[in-house]
DNA sequence: CTATTTTCTACTAAAATAGTAGGAAACAGG
DNA sequence: CCTGTTTCCTACTATTTTAGTAGAAAATAG
């Protein structure tokens, strides 16, 4: 997403591309690019000139948007994978507030970066501020 | 920990006691407070009479410790397990800021909850605040 | 028609995770 | 001294996850 962003001119962008200048094998990218393409955040054209792009500004995307979709869901643990917790020690685990606190921390974090942020690096991580 | 802490009354606790109020076999639990009793966090004596206990107040104690031990470092990749980041792509990782900045808020989170924290469930996440 | 490029399905090797298993060492009480 | 209890230590294992590879079909520009 990064070079993406980085050489978005208008057009698209063929990911034999993007492998050379990252040194990541073209399947793997297939792989990526794919996925984000199913879910919006980029587009696609196949064939000759096709390619990927950007459906948007990088600082409309936030990296937390862009995790979620290519590594899963960013919980720490697994009951807290599932929109529904279905832990049967649910009610009386003591360490669940924990874990969700943790979720919590973990997703307004990288929801707070956006790829703009990684593109210009502007963004040092000490000006995060937690909000409540 | 919580079961220790939460049962703790001077005596050595044996773990055949822990695995039976929690539901956890001996021979797992052992892993665990054998390496917490190797890092100082619990205190230990064979044969009768003895078993585990804490080696400090539970407020003395840091989740983050714990896992830290427990669970091995908390990096969220692979480049920041060890003390020296010797990824070659290091100089040029245009991610690596993101990263510092995800494993430096997991690691303030879990420092910020104590076990007291977690036997008592006083401290609710939101109570968290982020500090710089 | 051809070459390019995404799309789709299947497969795989290595590592991490979450344990189990067996026995040796230490120690309290009789 | 003996016995039962309990930690300590080493080794093993099944499942899942991770990080990819591989092959071929569908779309499209020129």
């Amino acid at each position: 997403m990064i070079d993406l962003a980085q050489h978005n001119n208008g057009e698209y962008i063929a990911l034999k591309d993007v492998s050379q200048r990252q040194n990541i094998s073209i399947k793997y990218l297939e792989q990526i690019t794919s996925l984000l393409s199913k879910f919006g955040l980029l587009l696609s054209v196949r064939g000759p000139q096709g390619g990927y792009k950007l459906s948007k500004t990088p600082a409309e995307y936030k990296v937390g948007d862009i995790l979620r979709i290519t590594e899963g869901n960013l919980a720490p643990v697994a009951c807290l994978e599932t929109p529904v917790n279905t832990c049967e020690r649910k009610e009386t685990c003591q360490t669940l507030f924990l874990w969700e606190g943790l979720a919590k921390v973990i997703n307004e974090y990288l929801d707070s970066v956006s790829l703009e942020h990684l593109v210009d690096r502007n963004t040092e991580a000490d000006n995060y501020m937690y909000m409540i």
